[in-house]
RNA sequence: GGGGGUGUAGCUCAGCUGGUAGAGCAUCGCACUUUUAAUGCGAGGGUCCAGGGUUCGACUCCCUGCGCCCCCA
């Protein structure tokens, strides 16, 4: 059970006089209300004292009390307005109402449209409904919330008080939108496929495991969509794509949650650079929607989009350049991706050990370590070593290289996508074949017969693309942490309060204590 | 896993070299029909994250643990 706090008391006394006032302090429907944002938008300077009659109702976020007049500010999620409840132009219910209104419950108010002597627009009340009692305190009205941890446990309160969270909250929904509106006019179909898994593949990552109780079998909480996705290509589904969530069992960071919502698209008759067209196309509509949206963007000297992410800026301008991973690696690493020595110095330098490990394994170490961090971009990185892209086609020309790219924005990977392989003898080949020195969890080479039958009845080529929303959704609104984008971040849990029954009891032993010890000084 | 920071009233935060915890907002009471971080006067409110230690005495010093944040692996 909850403590009852002394403010909890207090409010649900009055909820208790609303109750004899014949009010339920849980109210009921309220129909017809306009939104603030709208009834704000009605008010034309002539209307002087007589503006046009109007319905609001929202939560209570400030109240001045003034004798026989109180103003309330209330909000709903469209903005804020000021009430002015006068005692005279209420009558004696709506007085009785307004005495009892604390901050954060919800009011319903009838009124005329107006302006104080002072310039502000007003609802000039006359009529009050009680919606419903808050029985907690809010937050410093001024200071916000500010406690980062009780911003992410009680979400509620952050989107009540910080209005920067609630507008956040609100573009990641429009974005997701956005790209499904996208999506569709180029013809793509979104489906759902299963969470559960048999095999965890797709992506290299530790899955969670669960178990099956009737069929008793363990399952996994899918990495990655690719496997089901690219089963559609095989049925016909020419084009596709999920937007869902996927588990990784892995650390939590600013920029890993242990769920989170990825997009996978796949296009039958299309290649990896297909797919790059696609991302930046995608990008950029979303950043025009944004834009459209009030977000505070730039246009940069070469007439795209300027993004801001921290201290760094990216012109976003149209086409991205494109680098390939040997030439990026050789200019940041200072060594050739096939100069096995070379390779194994520089990891020691960075205090990997080499020893017993497939070179690009050692290459890949480098990358993530050494050229990762400085592609603030956009930039897509082409062409990864093939033998750490087990679902990737190889380049015709030189099977050293797989058609990947990954889109990297503010050091960040956003995106990563492939030519498809479809040649399941090679596929089958490529599950069995594990790189030396790469741990199981960082590897993607997962047997899958049922994949590899399913690409012999004919998979056709095919440019696949998945993009990580959350830290899309982080980059495209300047959010550092991942959690600001998440509404529900993970967190361990904790017991929110303590227990009331003892309370009290310990208090006062403390005093006691407390007044011994000085008292026998 | 390692390092740094942090935890004090409902919220935002002070609290020095150890001596029974403070402010603002919020709450409660009074006044006020054009205020808007309203104002004026008055009042109440604390497991100082938890447990142990040092001490005559610990929010403060020491140890252990826990939550959260940041950086690194």
């Amino acid at each position: 059970m909850q403590p009852v706090d002394k403010y909890e008391q207090d409010r649900r006394a009055k909820m208790a006089k609303l109750a004899e006032l014949g009010i339920d302090p849980f109210g009921q429907r309220f129909p017809d209300r306009q939104y603030i944002g709208q009834v704000r938008a009605l008010w034309k300077d002539e209307y002087g004292e007589e503006g046009p009659a109007v319905r609001v109702a929202g939560r209570v976020m400030a109240r001045r009390d003034m004798g026989r007049v109180t103003f309330f500010d209330i909000q709903d999620w469209t903005g804020r307005i000021q009430l002015f409840v006068g005692k005279k132009q209420v009558g004696e219910q709506g007085w009785a109402i307004a005495k009892l209104v604390d901050l954060g419950d919800f009011l319903g108010c009838d009124g005329r449209l107006g302006k104080t002597k002072t310039g502000e627009l007003t609802v000039f009340a006359t009529a009050l409904h009680f919606l419903t009692k808050s029985l907690r305190t809010p937050p410093a009205k001024w200071h916000g919330l500010r406690d980062v941890e009780l911003r992410y446990r009680q979400r509620y309160l952050d989107l009540i008080y910080n209005p920067e969270s609630l507008r956040t909250a609100l573009r990641r929904t429009r974005i997701v939108t956005k790209i499904r509106e996208f999506l569709a006019e180029r013809g793509f179909v979104e489906v759902e496929t299963p969470t559960l898994h048999t095999i965890a593949g797709g992506a290299a990552a530790r899955p969670f495991i669960t178990h099956h109780n009737a069929l008793d079998i363990d399952l996994y909480l899918r990495i990655a969509l690719e496997l089901h996705l690219k089963r559609l290509l095989v049925g016909g589904i020419e084009r596709v794509y999920e937007l869902g969530r996927v588990f990784r069992n892995e650390g939590i960071s600013t920029k890993h949650n242990p769920e989170f919502t990825m997009l996978e698209v796949y296009q039958a008759y299309a290649d990896y650079t297909d797919m790059m067209e696609l991302t930046e196309s995608l990008i950029c509509a979303l950043l025009d929607m944004l834009a459209e949206d009030g977000l505070p963007l730039e246009r940069s000297a070469r007439g795209g989009w300027l993004l801001r992410f921290g201290d760094l800026q990216l012109d976003m301008t149209r086409p991205w350049p494109r680098r390939p991973y040997a030439d990026l690696f050789r200019e940041h690493v200072g060594v050739n991706v096939d100069d096995v020595a070379a390779l194994k110095r520089k990891a020691r330098e960075i205090d990997f050990d080499p020893e017993g490990k497939h070179p690009d394994v050692i290459v890949n170490e480098l990358f993530e370590e050494l050229v990762e961090p400085k592609l603030t971009g956009p930039v897509f990185v082409v062409d990864y070593p093939a033998s750490l892209c087990p679902l990737t086609r190889r380049k015709r020309t030189n099977p050293r290289w797989a058609e990947r790219f990954e889109l990297f924005l503010a050091g960040m990977e956003i995106a990563n996508a492939y030519s498809e392989l479809n040649d399941p003898l090679l596929q089958e080949e490529l599950f069995r074949k594990q790189l030396e020195g790469l741990p199981e969890e960082e590897s993607m080479a997962r047997m899958d017969e049922d994949f590899v039958l399913a690409l012999k009845t004919g998979m056709p080529p095919a440019g696949g693309l998945g993009i990580g929303i959350d830290r899309l959704v982080m980059v495209l609104l300047n959010q550092p942490s991942i959690r600001d984008v998440i509404l529900f971040p993970l967190l361990r849990p904790r017991r929110l309060q303590y227990d009331v029954s003892t309370v009290g009891q310990v208090a006062e032993e403390r005093s006691e204590q407390r007044a011994e010890r000085h008292g026998g000084s």
